[in-house]
DNA sequence: ACCTGAACACCGTTCAAGT
DNA sequence: ACCTGAACACCGTTCAAGT
């Protein structure tokens, strides 16, 4: 089950790619800690160790699943036109990604060195896109925020049952909006 | 450093409420994972096997840990004047409880056995007072529960520097105020 | 460069044995 | 009843060795 021992031919080597999606899919599939190194070298078969030449260890691989993952919040919010409607599809993308992968938001807040990458940039950008709307930027920042955090512990602790999954997303979309028809032009 | 072999004289044994001191304070100090069963035992100067007489397995643990923190939350909320004061009153405490043991909520969310019991509770109160302010209660339960849970990820991450938890916790208050604000008498 | 096997220092938990 | 030591099946990670 596990490989030859010396250095693979051209092109047969394990693509990082790879191995991040099966990390994904043992975290979303797993009860608890489904991810761990060596179920995930079982898994691709290959040698615990041999994992380290492409992801590091454990809080480096935590860390480039958070960045696959989250890398989509950001993207072409630019193109909305007003501040509201980009803070809208920012929070309403952060949700999305935190809800297909509820355990990644739990592994992520025990792994220090993955949490600090990823959120600075999505609060500093929802920070700013707050200040043009209200005079606490900073505190709605942090209280949306953490919404989505705390939202996102609810839906991994539903995990295996669908039709409670979603009405609980069904209701994080409520609760996403009664937040947001705080600010004028709702 | 361990005890002798069997029984140990009548009142020498170990007190469960003893053990849920320690692991609170391991939970406490410790980085990540701190509070372990084997840990707990060499701290208390005895064998890992010992604490499964009295406290049971590692969930078990946590779940009597979780119910020792937020035994508190509830008690005396009926002596307060009105719904939106109990209200108040049962979040802050629910915030305090959670900020005193940041790990805590972390700890409790990998473990479903200990989740379960707590905030049922918590969540079926403060839901009934919602119902007397606002025609939408579970909306607003979610809301404000997703919020405490939240903003406890982001203090178990600012663990070790004090006066960024200073910080974090004098904007939750304010968080806080402003989600209660949104009824009317407030 | 990339993979292996052996090893180290951890886990939680079970079981049989001691008093 | 309450504690022990030995054991089992796990972890993450390092290191030296193979190609």
């Amino acid at each position: 089950m596990t490989r030859p021992r010396g250095r693979p031919p051209q092109g047969q080597g394990m693509a990082r790619d790879d191995i991040l999606t099966a990390a994904l899919a043992l975290l979303d599939e797993g009860e608890g800690q489904g991810l761990t190194m060596r179920a995930l070298a079982t898994r691709l078969g290959v040698t615990p160790m041999s994992l380290y030449h492409h992801v590091g260890d454990h809080a480096a691989l935590l860390q480039a699943l958070s960045e696959r993952v989250y890398a989509q919040v950001l993207e072409g919010i630019d193109d909305l036109a007003d501040a509201k409607a980009r803070i809208r599809a920012l929070l309403t993308r952060y949700h999305q990604a935190v809800s297909r992968h509820p355990q990644l938001t739990m592994a992520i807040f025990d792994t220090p060195e993955a949490y600090a990458g990823i959120t600075c940039q999505i609060t500093q950008r929802l920070t700013s896109l707050l200040a043009q709307i209200t005079p606490e930027p900073t505190l709605w920042c942090d209280i949306l925020v953490d919404h989505a955090h705390g939202s996102s512990l609810a839906l991994a602790s539903a995990r295996g049952d669908p039709a409670q999954l979603r009405a609980l997303q069904h209701r994080q979309q409520q609760a996403l909006d009664v937040l947001l028809s705080q600010f004028p032009k709702g």
